[in-house]
DNA sequence: ACGGCGCTTGTCGGACCATT
DNA sequence: AATGGTCCGACAAGCGCCGT
């Protein structure tokens, strides 16, 4: 015990020496610290002020600008009995202090308001629009200063932005296995064809699944509708590959072949008068939206928002089907 | 004389870092 | 990852100085 206190001693010895006489101070935070004081009795006007305002011991704070005074040879403040008052280099200094600690609080002030949901922006990635739309608009409805931007690109580009932080979320249109990304259900949509109407399949109602076989197909990267082709066994003439929904439309309305449509997407081509939409009666065909976001940034305030805004529209989905 | 203030001294405890 | 040594910031106590 009375060696662990003489070490101790020896230590603390070692320390002022060090604190006084060293060329520079052995931990960045020193110089900050230091400053700190400095900055803080020359705004309030004395030390025990000082160490109100930094909420720390008035012989800290001496200890601090003492330090500051020592290690730089200067005299920062003339010590007239109880009064301080800076001197040139003092004065001089407090300009520059002003600077650092005014950022540093304007710093402080952003991160509060982003805590606080009151300012900050989201990038978010999106395979179509309606989906992301939706979870915007509550969003922006609890925290109406957020300033969010949409990108509509495939899955693959949505993960890949991800992975870049290029979007801080997404939605795509499955499920990711894939360990770096925590992903959540949020809507399962029917699939539909989509016909130009001077295509032969125009007057119909509905189809079934094997009238495709053969047919010219416009194909979405990735859709669930290529996959559901697939296991029904049903082989189709693959005219043209498109990374969007825009593009699937745009193509069907030139005549280029048949292409599928879920019923999100519907409202969107409302306005298409020569394209038609038909259900297929043999197959329920569907395509679905998660919600993504890389796992390690899951946590992060405004990405957890955005997720806990998705599961909210998950939650009276559910609640409105019972 | 008293209260307020800054300084010095002695001590403690947490953070950091090298080693195992 | 755990451990032990070292470094460093902070505090309490006590002192002297100064103004009222």
């Amino acid at each position: 015990m009375a060696r662990h206190r003489a070490c101790q001693l020896l230590s603390h010895r070692r320390t002022i020496g060090k604190l006084r006489f060293s060329r520079f101070p052995s931990r960045k935070s020193m110089y900050q610290r230091w400053l700190a004081a400095f900055h803080a009795v020359a705004r309030s006007g004395g030390f025990t002020a000082a160490s109100k305002v930094l909420n720390i011991g008035q012989p800290t704070v001496s200890t601090h600008v003492s330090a500051l005074e020592d290690h730089f040879g200067v005299e920062l403040f003339h010590r007239r009995g109880r009064r301080v008052e800076l001197t040139a280099t003092g004065r001089e200094l407090l300009t520059i202090t002003e600077g650092l600690f005014g950022r540093e609080a304007e710093a402080v002030e952003l991160l509060r308001a982003v805590q606080a949901r009151e300012t900050g922006s989201l990038r978010i990635g999106a395979v179509r629009p309606l989906d992301i739309m939706e979870i915007c608009a509550r969003l922006l409805n609890q925290y109406p200063n957020l300033r969010l931007a949409v990108t509509l690109v495939s899955a693959a580009d949505v993960l890949n932005g991800l992975l870049n932080f290029d979007f801080d979320a997404g939605v795509i249109g499955h499920q990711t296995n894939d360990p770096r990304f925590f992903s959540s259900f949020y809507k399962r949509y029917r699939i539909n064809i989509i016909v130009n109407i001077n295509h032969p399949l125009t007057r119909r109602r509905s189809i079934r699944i094997k009238e495709l076989e053969g047919q010219r197909v416009v194909q979405r990267t990735g859709g669930a509708f290529n996959r559901a082709l697939n296991d029904a066994g049903v082989k189709i003439k693959p005219v043209l590959e498109t990374s969007s929904l825009e593009g699937v439309v745009a193509a069907v309305m030139q005549g280029i072949g048949v292409g599928a449509i879920s019923d999100s997407g519907i409202a969107g081509i409302k306005g298409h008068q020569n394209l038609k939409v038909i259900p297929v009666n043999d197959l329920a065909m569907f395509t679905e939206a998660h919600v993504v976001c890389l796992a390690e940034r899951r946590a992060r305030p405004l990405i957890a928002s955005f997720l806990r805004h998705a599961d909210a529209g998950t939650r009276s989905l559910r609640k409105g089907k019972t």
